[in-house]
RNA sequence: GGAUGGGUUCCCGAGUGGCCAAAGGGGACAGACUGUAAAUCUGCUGCAAAUUGCUUCGGUGGUUCGAAUCCACCCCCAUCCA
């Protein structure tokens, strides 16, 4: 069994140009290809993850990844599937981001002796000369087909600015820049990427009459069609400071019950074999199932170390047993205390557990607060410092938020 | 550049002088039921020194005892015309 064949049984392929073209080289590892980041947000997110995993396990096959940061592109901003247009960041931000990207990425993928490559698109993108560009490349786009993309559907009704619509060609000199600089033969994405990428295999087609080719992934959504990665909105964040392994741990744990094979087959390395196994298990057998996607990849992003330490919070908070030592843990200084007292709604909004007074007194009014197992009901109740002496306390605002608490 | 319709809370969307921290829906959060699932039902959803006070309806000024609501100017968006 080929990559392709394995990509193509764990569900991750979307659409592809040439499929025979694109099985036999990648098979017999002849591919340089390239996935582009968008360096929008200083961590890489979930849903970059797949795309990670993906080059990976392409290079595992032989494949050379080309990793791109969009330093250029992001100063466009990719209007694809969005209702709105994307705020402006400054040329400062993309370097930051870009930078913070670069290291989270040579966690996965091999870069050492040319096994791989990493590169920003503002190297070529940014000295670009607007009318040299446009006499270049401006003929081989017609702009009734660019408006026909799906990627722009939305934004016609919404409102789509000359600034993104250029997102496309800049994309597409993208590839045709790498394809003649880095024999860099074809491109991955995500299935939302796929009128951009043909931009660029057209392009390449009409100024060099060559073939490149184009293969997109299936976008992770759960059973409702919702992207998946995303909590109320906010993404689940790769960098440990902005999403913590707990939190990345349990983000899988509680993924629905018709959506475990799916990750599992499209985010982890676990042989075929052991999953068709798995596919077998049924109701609360599933809950198997969760933690052993929630410790892969949790084990993936932040190491094994830190895997097992939000297994084992996991178990000592939902299962009993375990170890509580490892929970997150919120400190209190003195000045937090008034008159050597701090209430529950203090205790809450201190811990992070909620984000306002107001929010920790429904909490409690609606019974959704626990101090070491025990509910509080009392708006009124008071601790003191001595009571967080030592271990400090356990609190859970609802079932699945908690902080161990301590003094200083 | 012109005409018309718009900008309300996390989102959609009602409200056109006081009864408005602002209907309704969605989402989120909490409770019950469960398996840390889904579905369902209930509650809840600006902030705070909390029977009160403060901030919020694109922005800035104004009218008024009182403005999301009226007036002026400005900014932004959509549609049609250029």
């Amino acid at each position: 069994m080929g990559i392709y064949e394995e990509l193509q049984a764990r569900g991750l392929l979307a659409q592809v140009t040439n499929e025979e073209e694109i099985r036999k080289m990648i098979n017999s590892g002849q591919a340089t290809f390239y996935i582009g980041f968008d360096c929008t947000a200083d961590s890489l997110t979930a849903g970059h993850f797949m795309a990670l995993t993906l080059m990976k396990r392409l290079q595992m096959a032989g494949n050379k990844p080309i990793a791109l940061i969009g330093g250029g592109t992001t100063m466009i901003g990719d209007p694809s599937g969005r209702t709105d247009m994307r705020k402006m960041l400054t040329r400062e931000d993309i370097d930051h981001n870009a930078e913070c990207f670069k290291r989270q990425m040579e966690r996965f993928i091999d870069f050492s002796e040319g096994k791989a490559m990493m590169v920003n698109n503002a190297d070529w993108l940014l000295d670009l000369n607007y009318i040299d560009l446009l006499r270049e490349v401006g003929p081989c786009f017609s702009v009734n087909n660019m408006l026909r993309a799906e990627c722009y559907k939305q934004r016609m009704e919404k409102g789509l600015s000359f600034l993104e619509f250029n997102y496309m060609i800049m994309q597409s000199y993208d590839f045709y820049y790498m394809f003649q600089k880095f024999g860099c033969n074809m491109e991955f994405g995500g299935d939302d990427q796929w009128s951009n990428m043909l931009g660029g295999t057209e392009l390449i087609r009409k100024k060099l009459g060559k073939d490149a080719h184009a293969m997109t992934i299936t976008l992770l959504t759960d059973s409702q069609g919702k992207k998946m990665g995303k909590t109320a909105g906010n993404a689940v964040w790769l960098d440990p400071n902005k999403t913590t392994p707990f939190e990345f741990y349990q983000y899988w744990r509680n993924v629905g019950d018709a959506d475990v094979m799916k990750c599992l087959r499209m985010l982890t390395f676990l042989p075929l074999e052991q999953l068709d196994e798995m596919a077998k298990w049924e109701g609360s057998e599933l809950n198997r199932a969760k933690e052993i996607l929630a410790f892969e990849l949790t084990e993936m992003v932040h190491g094994t170390e830190e895997a097992n330490k939000a297994q084992e919070s996991a178990r000592a908070l939902f299962a009993g047993g375990g170890n509580a030592a490892d929970m997150p843990c919120a400190e209190l200084t003195a000045d937090d205390f008034m008159n050597g007292t701090i209430d529950i709604c203090g205790v809450l909004v201190k811990s992070g557990l909620t984000a306002s007074r107001n929010e920790a007194r429904r909490a409690v009014e609606q019974g959704g607060v626990t101090v070491d197992n025990e509910k509080v009901t009392d708006l009124k109740t008071v601790y003191t410092a001595e009571d967080f002496a030592g271990e400090g306390k356990i609190v859970k605002r609802g079932k699945k938020n908690f902080m161990r608490v301590v003094v200083k």
